[in-house]
DNA sequence: CACTAAACGAGACGGTACGTCGAGTCTTGGA
DNA sequence: TCCAAGACTCGACGTACCGTCTCGTTTAGTG
């Protein structure tokens, strides 16, 4: 009685889940993106890498792609924050050319091949949308909102499209390969991004 | 003699490719494409369907996705055309709302599908890239241009990042799923194209 | 403590081979051999058969042969033993005469496929070797000698050449197939055994 | 008229067999035996390294031991003669030690190789011992019977048994391959071939 | 000296089995 | 109850040869 009381949230009966065990399949599994694709990644090489069962993988993670993106999510993205300063156009314009510069490298291709897995598993795209893509996506219609609120951007402005089209030029690139995200792309993606933003001429 | 420099192109040895079976191949790709998705469509499968061997793919075929590229492109596409009319504006605009429709169904999950698969083989994005966009692309921005020179579009744009921006919105919806291709989009995106292109930056 | 020195032979780690399986993979290929020859017995059509995934017949057999060899030893050979009476030429005698016998069927034509395999795969040869004949060889032997000491056979015969010709006989025609193994040759081969084993050189 | 009767056997129109090709496959087919066994050797590598089209040899030949056994007879068998000699007991030992001495190497291999082949290939197996045995072991008989009429071997005498016994030693030795075709086997087997055919003491 | 007709080389064809790999599941013993 | 280990069934992979087929070419005899 006074046991149990005393003890703090009891929680199933049986080996409680190993803390130790999910952080050296994240790692693992960051590990092994360096040389491979996430296409390439089996759940047995990490697994091994691990030096943790299979079954504890499938335990706990509906698939491949799901352990890539808890661990892309959880320890790979500090995230990109969108800067706090007072006008919205600056912070836009900033925002962007620093997604443009952290999609250059290993973060962008990772994110391109986790949406290459999520076209064939439809439940993990939603996932990795949710966990990814939906705050930084609020956050930037607020700066946006705030920005028409304060007159800096157009009021008749169809938000969700404007913001498609700017973060579309992006992610095109990155999936396409016909042109780089390179120094030109994220100098002249913020010019042309506020000029969707802004007020018609 | 005149015989011998008549003598007509002869091929190489052997038995010629049956163009029967590369027809086979492509129907039958098609079809399952039909019932599952490019991840799930096996070369086994295809040989089967085909009445064809497997090394027969093999042999010209590179790939899964090469297979699915040239069948897509071969057959499928009888091409997006870019409307011809006089007015840049109505051309550009006329051609996305089009766009948008057939990537509505079918044709938007291949593309999407081949896209995805490409982030893993990039021999094979290149090809697709090659043999499926940069005709458009060079088509739009023709137009574009053309636009441009006739007054109707601003002459300080920078295109490859306008263009990445119209088509942009349009692929990362159709990958992220986040928000749908819908007739409100259809509606939105080309007013939105037409007022990236004529707005002064 | 007790409990460690006590520890019972603790195997390797994990799932414990599967003698089911194994029971399974040895019957089906002695079901196939009733119908094919071990030529035409391929391990696709034993592990469908089986119930067993070819993966598992590689992880224990190295080859078609081996599986073959293993269920033609533990489960279709009771042995073919030697008669165990007091005189070495009776002995001989009935044990030549039997061995005609069975070889006359589905045994015969196996042990001739086995050692028609063996010509490529000299591992496996010398395996069969061990597991089939060399005990046989050995107990012949032994009853050889014995003949010899108790003076029924010639004390200046060159025991291994003897043997090999007697034998040779059997699986001469066996492997030939010039005359067969019928009642004639059953009766006529042991006497000319034992005019080898009596005779002096 | 007169022309067609002059003229010797007139073939059938069209081109007539090439000679060039039938040796080149032979030769082929003996060159890689060099480093291959007759189970390893592919009719599409005998194809090859003749500079002949499959189809060639599939017009003239039945299989893979179809060839095999032409080469080994038409061109590697000089044969093995029976010495002509007036005694027969002298004629049997030189001839079997000198087959014994043959079969030491490449020759026993092939011998016993095709031999195999023939366990699963009736067909072949009888036509190896027409073209290779059969004259052979007539040669062999009637040296024995000679031997018979002459008084010096035992008129009782089964003498397919007796010869089966003999040369199932050399073949039992070569194809289960427990015991060598050694210097000591060239010596004994004869003295023992010898004891089985004269006289009982 | 063209014309037939079969044999030729080359090599693609539909198949079948190979041996391997990874998926996802199951079965041990130990923590 | 979880865990590592590792065996399990299953199914696709890409390869190698099989024996057959279609090409264009070559090589005789026939007319």
């Amino acid at each position: 009685m006074a046991r149990s009381s005393l003890k703090q949230e009891t929680g199933p009966a049986g080996r409680p889940r190993s803390e130790t065990s999910r952080q050296a399949v994240l790692e693992a599994t960051l590990e092994l993106l360096n040389s491979t694709t996430v296409r390439e990644l089996t759940i047995e090489a990490i697994a091994q890498k691990a030096g943790v069962g299979k079954a504890t993988i499938y335990r706990w993670w509906s698939s491949k792609s799901a352990v890539v993106i808890e661990a892309f999510v959880d320890v790979m993205l500090p995230s990109t924050p969108i800067p706090d300063v007072d006008s919205a156009s600056e912070a836009i314009g900033k925002h962007i050319a620093l997604l443009i510069k952290q999609y250059r490298g290993k973060l962008g291709r990772i994110v391109a091949e986790i949406l290459a897995e999520g076209q064939s598993e439809p439940v993990l795209l939603a996932e990795f949308r949710k966990r990814f893509f939906e705050n930084r996506r609020m956050a930037v219609r607020q700066v946006v909102e705030n920005g028409i609120r304060n007159g800096e951007f157009d009021r008749n402005l169809d938000i969700d499209t404007a913001i498609d089209a700017i973060y579309g030029a992006v992610y095109f690139r990155l999936f396409l390969g016909h042109l780089p995200l390179d120094q030109r792309f994220a100098k002249d993606l913020p010019r042309l991004a506020l000029s969707i933003l802004k007020k018609p001429a």
